[in-house]
DNA sequence: AATAATTTTTAGACGTGACTAAAAATTATA
DNA sequence: TATAATTTTTAGTCACGTCTAAAAATTATT
């Protein structure tokens, strides 16, 4: 059994490791991700390696061990599931669930999960379009890329976003960018890199750091 | 804002209050109650009574505060919807739901709660029939009396039980006896106080144990 | 290659919440 | 009422998770 704080340190080695795919993640990395002091780090991965959970060597960053991976897609499950359940059930909006499912992803009993991810219909991805692990630990790979790759007169369907800051997904509300809208470029300025598009029939145009943030699939 | 333990003192200490009805709460009791050392106690209790959650003076327990009381019924609403929760939409049995609810307690968001109480239909009562209080805190008292002071002749509906053991709860299931069953008192035995009843116009014979356990309601 | 800048680790401290052992206060008993 | 038994508090310690400040190691720069 982890702590929370334990399960807090594993899942920012996950999310670090994913999207930097680095062999060693480092001290001031996780201390960044973590809001907090490189020398707590280092205490935390010396706690973690003895648990083997990680990987450790001096002044090289860590590594997942795979029994550390397992723990992390575990923990990554139970958040996405609950923000499942927040937006569906209990009229959350995609920007308000994050806090919440901090704290529900820490919650110990496999019963509660495996129910849960029933009563919801085995859903396959969070309400940023985030997939969700089964429960073995298994991530499905989703090919999505990014709006800002596509050229004029191409389209796709929105699947995710990269930011799931409110302020962003609140903007994206608010121009009736969803999930699973089908967005099409119209236009690329060359000029700033923003774009025109089109959504349900209505042109509006976005600028590149949204471009940016939004995956599609193709 | 509370910790996870000082929201297990206040409940304890409220718990403590409501079915001992005695003005100060004694450490010793506490200890028991959380299964902790008396010092650990009055360490806390210091803490919470600079909180102003409890009054106390040295060597005559504590009493809970009207912000003390609060806090305590806000943890028990909590406490409950889950537990109808987890009976209603995620198929545990009311043997299953407190280690699960003991957690879930202590999850902070107004929001989730009283969303969730709306989810589950404002339930008045918690699956072993205790009763949910408001978002205010208030908590309606419910008329009931234990199975074991019906005379001959009389019966009630199953309200709730005493013991929520897991020992307990199995036991019931087991004779098929369950809130909003209509429970008769066909005999009462002189000798070992035992008890025959009528459920489902099966009749069926209970300890004395287990008739001072049962509430029903005339 | 030597020095500077950065990163990482160590050392020592602190708050929380727990514990043991011993002292103090209260309550019960002879 | 004096003594015994119990309850409660205090004093000191400990693990967890954090921090600051300083030392050590690594990486970058001239």
């Amino acid at each position: 059994m982890f702590s929370q704080s334990e399960e807090n340190y594993i899942k920012a080695i996950y999310h670090l490791a994913v999207d930097s795919s680095v062999k060693g993640i480092s001290t001031n990395a996780i201390a960044k991700k973590l809001a907090t002091k490189a020398s707590s780090v280092t205490d935390m991965i010396k706690k973690l390696s003895e648990k083997k959970v990680v990987v450790y060597k001096k002044y090289q960053g860590v590594t997942l061990t795979d029994f550390g991976k397992k723990t992390a897609t575990n923990i990554i499950r139970k958040h996405r599931l609950w923000e499942v359940f927040l937006v569906e059930k209990l009229n959350f909006s995609w920007d308000e669930v994050h806090e919440v499912a901090e704290q529900l992803e820490h919650i110990k009993s496999p019963k509660l999960i495996n129910e849960l991810d029933a009563f919801l219909g085995f859903p396959k991805r969070d309400p940023h379009g985030d997939p969700i692990p089964d429960s073995e630990g298994n991530l499905q790979i989703i090919e999505k890329s990014l709006l800002a790759i596509l050229n004029k007169g191409e389209e796709g369907i929105c699947v995710g976003v990269d930011d799931t800051s409110s302020e962003f997904l609140q903007f994206l509300d608010k121009q009736e960018i969803a999930l699973g809208k089908r967005i099409k470029v119209i236009e690329k300025e060359p000029f700033d890199g923003s774009f025109l598009i089109k959504i349900d029939d209505k042109e509006l145009s976005i600028s590149n750091k949204i471009a940016n943030n939004l995956y599609i699939q193709k």
